[in-house]
DNA sequence: GTATGCATTAATGTATACGTTGTCAACGAA
DNA sequence: TTCGTTGACAACGTATACATTAATGCATAC
């Protein structure tokens, strides 16, 4: 089937949650920001009824906050905000890595996991930051569905989005990752190997490294509000 | 201030949140059960509103499913699901136990944590289940508080209330943990030592043997619909 | 007897009106 | 001048009416 014959009826509040993460996501509404439900309702284009429920779905989701009578927050990530969410997706995408290498994967399920090496790859050799954090992001959530573990991938989802969130002020502020490549290819090696221990392991490092990379970089600069 | 004089207005909207909350741990609403918006609205004594609401809320966390035109549906857990919630709350309360004894807390700071082993402890010697799972209940959340990442204590809580529901079924059917308490007082014992690794490892081998334990009975029972 | 299509209906999705309540500012008293 | 009080306002929380749409059942034709 193609792309464009889809076809599929979305609702207004399924719209609702898509704008607003799109806003969100592109700084339209920036972090620390305060926004009335009526207002966004006119920016969308809709009553206040769906964007309500969006709201609502976004703050389980842990992107704002939804304050009575004060209008929905879209949450300030700190430093700290990301030292947890790195230590948190350090543990499970490495749970994940040593998952995958027991499943016994063959080179065509990896096929995809590859992939993503590759793209990483051909940006760092352009220098294009964004088709780089792009695959990286490809990488990681196709790391932890092959771990196998659904609770996994959607945790790993929530707290990635608040990685692309800081990455969009810090992507220009740090140096190409040009060593991380051999990180991936080497958990990749480990997995189609079937070593669980050593796939753990390396990713394990891998993510710690980055941690440290970004933690500072936040903090240096007194990013608070991303 | 005394706790009787709390009078804080609660929403309908959050009453509906515990409301459902307690049908559904209660068993009142059965995992795999529908029910119409109009219908939970009458029963809670509120308009549909607030009960949608909540639902969006609860969905979020893993508890129900909001369908069209079919109401919401209970979400029955399976052995399946049970493994993978083992593996997630593993991953991040061995993290969680090793970053606590990195704290380097003294006695007072881990009395609450020392208090639930003690309750646990009284609970198997007049063995009560129903009290050695509520003391269980607080171990694990006090541990992952005190390694002080509120992203893994949010986590973990939402995990937590899923076991909480295969519990209630698979509660009476095992023998008493009799030695578990062994394990709890040796993370402790780690934590207070200051000894991450001992912790991490030990609360590990813990948590591994209880997912077996349990998916054990679930598997044997054919409980796929907790 | 079976299958297809249409009409009915019932439940959600959405809009909107209204009540409730916290906020903010102006005014007055100390 | 400063602090406290009061009042209006505005935004959310909730109820309700309406539109939409998918499921269901019946009738009809093959």
């Amino acid at each position: 089937m193609t792309a464009s014959a889809q076809g599929k009826p979305k609702s207004n509040s399924a719209i609702a949650v898509e704008k607003l993460r799109e806003l969100i996501f592109s700084g339209e509404l920036p972090a620390g920001s305060d926004h009335l439900e009526t207002e966004l309702a006119l920016r969308l284009g809709m009553s206040r009824t769906p964007v309500r429920e969006a709201a609502l779905t976004l703050e389980a989701q842990g992107l704002l906050e939804v304050r009575a009578r004060k209008g929905v927050r879209i949450l300030p990530i700190s430093a700290r905000d990301m030292e947890e969410i790195y230590d948190v997706l350090t543990e499970l995408e490495s749970m994940a890595a040593a998952q995958a290498a027991k499943q016994g994967y063959d080179a065509k399920a990896l096929a995809p996991l590859a992939k993503t090496i590759a793209d990483m790859e051909v940006a760092l050799d352009s220098e294009d930051r964004a088709a780089w954090a792009a695959a990286d992001d490809r990488f990681h959530n196709e790391l932890v569905r092959l771990g196998g573990n659904s609770r996994v991938v959607a945790i790993v989802a929530l707290m990635a989005d608040q990685v692309r969130r800081a990455r969009a002020v810090t992507l220009y502020m740090r140096p190409l990752p040009l060593k991380s490549n051999a990180d991936h290819r080497a958990v990749l090696e480990a997995i189609r190997a079937g070593d669980a221990a050593s796939a753990h392991a390396i990713h394990r490092s891998h993510r710690t490294n980055a941690k440290q990379t970004l933690v500072q970089i936040l903090q240096t600069n007194r990013l608070h509000m991303v």
